[in-house]
DNA sequence: CTGAAAGCGCTAACAA
DNA sequence: TTGTTAGCGCTTTCAG
């Protein structure tokens, strides 16, 4: 209940009848000191319960172990395999994650950052609301990791589902669907961009009419406009931004009565939880979300650590080693199309 | 890119031509100091970009503004709420959350609480793996709130679960249904024993009849193995310990051409994101997690800042006012039933 | 191999 | 009102 005193430096040094600075010595290199003298200094540490002050280490190193992600939203199931990513890698090299939710607002976000600033070492910003300009900026003050976007100079961890989306595009071609609606995200969302961009050649190239609806919120409730919108241009499928949109698509269908995959199919994006719950279970674009933070951590750590090189874990195939050197270079996951029951043969 | 260094207090007094402390004074409270020389120096730090040493602070006033949440795992949709709720109170005070993931493992929470001593001013522990004595010893380092469980002397928030697993089972007696399996969580849960206490008698006066099935992980891999003890168990209902379990059960019984709620009703609990997604969508029992959050930071920061109390914010009509001196008291919020397709008359 | 002393950035006495 | 000084806990010269 009442929290006592944590024993200091110098109260092991004193137990062990040893100079701070011996104690010190003996706790971090045990190699430049006596090894009697060590053996007792650590076990008197460890029977006191010494543990060292981070906030001492931290003033006088400038460096805090502590690491930030930066998310416009916590809850948002997409990123969940992020902040596990990150976390995991981050806590195998010792540092603690700090969790920053910038509720979806670039005001917000500059002023975490800005916050952040001498609390953490570096700083995992996935998502940003904001501009290329203020992350330049703020990388002058904190070492940044971009997920999902480009900023020149700044190291990154991109998901390809610009491609993933021609993969949905294609197996729509496939079946025989030939006018197909994307239902669009955020205006400022540079996926989004990218993913138009893609798909518009690729519809030219299968042959397949492409409208752009939107844009959307990236949220359920957005669906049912969504669907409206598909109904009336004509299409037989809808790719949606995100599986959330998705979700919301498929409810509005199913209580207007119309069969999916037989008179609509509908593909989303993420496959996040709940995607092969849903019935019919969604079609989706998958990314390797926790390999992307893993690689965001590595090109952080890189980063703070000056040349340390990724560790290959196993479950990575694909996972190119890290350096410091590569950081500048934003790597590329690819995404790959998981098809489910709500696509078929054009209606 | 290159980080450059932060400008210190040091660098602000020199600038504004006055001496550390004035400088200090100036910005921490203006009124101990001359007008104009205050403006002066809030002016040469706003240009410098002045930001003061978390650490340093933190070395000199044993605080940190930090508080840790601690779970058995970030990504089990259950906790969402509660990381929201304890991150929006912890930021409206001005601390900083970070986020520990323990892996669902004893171990793994003890050596984290450890680390974490020191690091954090205090830390809201949910669904911990430790036995009451191991929570109450950390509680002597670290100042503690807990999260369904009740450790004496140690502040907490309890969610009523197990009044809201009577209610499913009196909306099941009412629907006619006589024989009911109860499919439980893990051994050492707290809450499976709170919740399997309060089901017995209910049966009884509900003239029920009780299976306990199980125990079960709280997962969806191990809902095919509920659902198939339940239908050898020949009852005509199922109650899972969370939604994860329910989910599976669910699958199982599709895949076995078992209809829901026809011939099985199927009631989870938590409302997790995707409850209402499934087809048929699932009777859930719903709590108030992210208030549970919020109240489990107030209970925190009374017990850091000494006896400021809770304020009511609106939204959390039965949201007592929290002080100091009632921190040792568990406060227990209530739960209800949400009733969807998955349950019905008795098969 | 070990001890004494300086100093990281800041705040809080204590003087002036 | 302002400046000077000490010291938070630690690591790291620099002597011994």
């Amino acid at each position: 209940m009442a929290v006592r005193r944590q024993p200091t430096l110098r109260d092991v040094a004193a137990a062990a009848g040893v100079a701070v600075s011996t104690a010190s010595r003996a706790l971090t290199r045990p190699g430049r000191v006596n090894a009697n003298t060590a053996d007792r200094v650590v076990a008197v540490a460890k029977e006191l319960g010494y543990i060292p002050s981070a906030s001492a280490r931290a003033l006088l190193s400038g460096r805090t172990a502590t690491v930030a992600l930066v998310l416009p939203d916590v809850t948002n199931p997409f990123f969940f395999g992020l902040v596990r990513g990150t976390g995991a890698r981050l806590r195998e090299s010792g540092y603690v994650q700090v969790l920053a939710d910038t509720e979806e607002s670039a005001e917000v976000e500059l002023d975490t950052l800005r916050k952040l600033r001498g609390q953490v070492d570096g700083a995992v910003l996935a998502a940003s609301r904001l501009s290329d300009e203020q992350i330049g900026a703020a990388a002058a003050d904190l070492a940044l990791v971009v997920v999902n976007r480009t900023i020149p100079g700044t190291p990154g961890v991109l998901l390809d589902t610009a491609g993933g989306m021609v993969q949905a595009l294609e197996h729509l071609a496939s079946s025989g669907h030939t006018r197909v609606a994307y239902a669009s995200g955020p205006a400022t969302s540079w996926s989004d961009r990218r993913r138009r961009e893609a798909l518009e050649p690729a519809a030219v190239r299968l042959g397949v009419e492409l409208v752009v609806l939107g844009p959307y919120a990236p949220l359920r409730a957005s669906g049912a406009q969504a669907a409206d919108a598909a109904t009336d241009a004509g299409v037989t499928a809808v790719i949606a931004f995100n599986d959330l949109l998705a979700f919301g698509v498929l409810e509005r269908l199913d209580a207007r009565g119309i069969a999916v995959p037989e008179r609509m199919s509908v593909i989303g994006c993420d496959d996040i939880f709940g995607a092969d719950l849903v019935r019919p279970a969604l079609t989706t674009v998958a990314s390797p979300v926790e390999q992307a933070g893993r690689m965001a951590a590595d090109l952080l750590l890189a980063r703070l650590e000056g040349g340390r090189s990724g560790d290959e874990d196993g479950d990575g195939f694909d996972e190119p080693a890290v350096s410091a050197r590569d950081a500048a270079f934003p790597v590329m996951l690819p995404t790959r199309l998981i098809v489910r029951s709500s696509t078929g043969a054009a209606g």
